[in-house]
DNA sequence: CTGTATCCTACGCGATACTG
DNA sequence: CAGTATCGCGTAGGATACAG
C-alpha cells in the first residue's frame, strides 16, 4: 500500500496543511462527527461503542469514521484516549482542557442554530416561494 | 441526469434534512467556503468576483462552489443578494442580521483556533513522536 | 470490545465552456 | 461581470470482514 493512506487523514488534507493550518483544525472540530463527539464528551467520558451509539442517534456512524474522527481529535490534543490493557479491551475517551474550550464554542454555535431554526425555515420558505413564482415549472 | 442536481444542494443533504434540520444549518455556516464568505461579509458587502478573490486568498474557490455557497447561505437567510439590473451585471452580497449573529460566532471560533494553534501543534508533535517510537519503521 | 484493512459508490468540488 | 451547464477526478465515508 502507498504512503497516502497510512492513517485516517486524507491526502488532500495534507496538501492543504501547508497554507492555512488553523483552517484545518477548524474543520476538524466542526466536521460531521467531530461536532457530535465533542458535544458528547463535554458531558462525560465515553467508551468507544457507547460513543458510537450516542453519536449514532443523529445518523449512523461507521466504526471507521468514528475511529478516524477520534484519532484526528486526539492528535490535535482535544481528546484523551485511555486504553486499558484488559481483556476484553476497554478504551475510554475523554475531553482535554483544550478540547473543552473548543467544544464549548461549538456547542454554543449548535445551540444558537437550534434556537434560530424558525427564522431559517421562514427564510427558506420565502426564498423557495420567490423562486417558484418566477420560475414557471 | 436526474432530479438530484436541480440546484446547488447535494442529494445527500436532502435525505438528511428530515432527521436533524439544525445540524445542516450548522454545516452550512461551518462549511469550507461558508466560513470564509461569512467572515468576509462581516466586514463589508462584496461583489461576486471581489468575494471570489478575497476568499481565494486561502485556496482557489471555483465559481461554482462560490455560487453554491452563496445560494445556500442566502436561502438560509444569512446573506442578502442584491442584483442590480444593469449592464454589465452587478450583484452585491451583504450579511443579514441573522447572518451576523452566526458569523460572529464562527469568527470567534476561527480566532480561537488561530490562538491555540501552538498548543495543537505541540499536541500533534507529541502524538506523532509517540507513534514513531512504538511503530518501528 | 476495540479497533484495522479492504472494497465500492456517491458526491464534493475544481476546470472548462457557454449564456445573458 | 455574474452566473449556469457539463465533465471528470479524487475522496469521503458506509458496509463488511477480519484481528488482537
Amino acid at each position: 500500500m502507498g504512503v497516502s493512506e497510512r492513517d485516517g487523514r486524507g491526502a488532500r488534507e495534507e496538501r492543504r496543511e501547508a497554507m492555512c493550518p488553523h483552517r484545518l483544525v477548524l474543520e476538524h472540530v466542526t466536521s460531521r462527527w467531530g461536532v457530535l463527539v465533542l458535544d458528547a464528551l463535554l458531558d462525560r467520558p465515553y467508551r468507544f461503542s457507547e460513543l458510537r451509539r450516542e453519536v449514532g442517534k443523529v445518523g449512523t456512524v461507521s466504526e471507521k469514521m468514528l475511529a478516524q474522527t477520534l484519532r484526528t481529535l486526539e492528535r490535535d490534543g482535544f481528546v484523551h484516549r485511555d486504553a486499558k490493557p484488559v481483556i476484553p479491551p476497554r478504551v475510554d475517551y475523554s475531553i482535554t482542557e483544550l478540547g473543552r474550550e473548543a467544544a464549548e464554542q461549538v456547542r454554543a454555535l449548535a445551540r444558537w442554530t437550534g434556537a434560530r431554526m424558525a427564522d431559517v425555515q421562514r427564510a427558506r420558505a420565502a426564498y423557495d416561494a420567490a423562486r417558484e413564482t418566477s420560475t414557471a415549472v
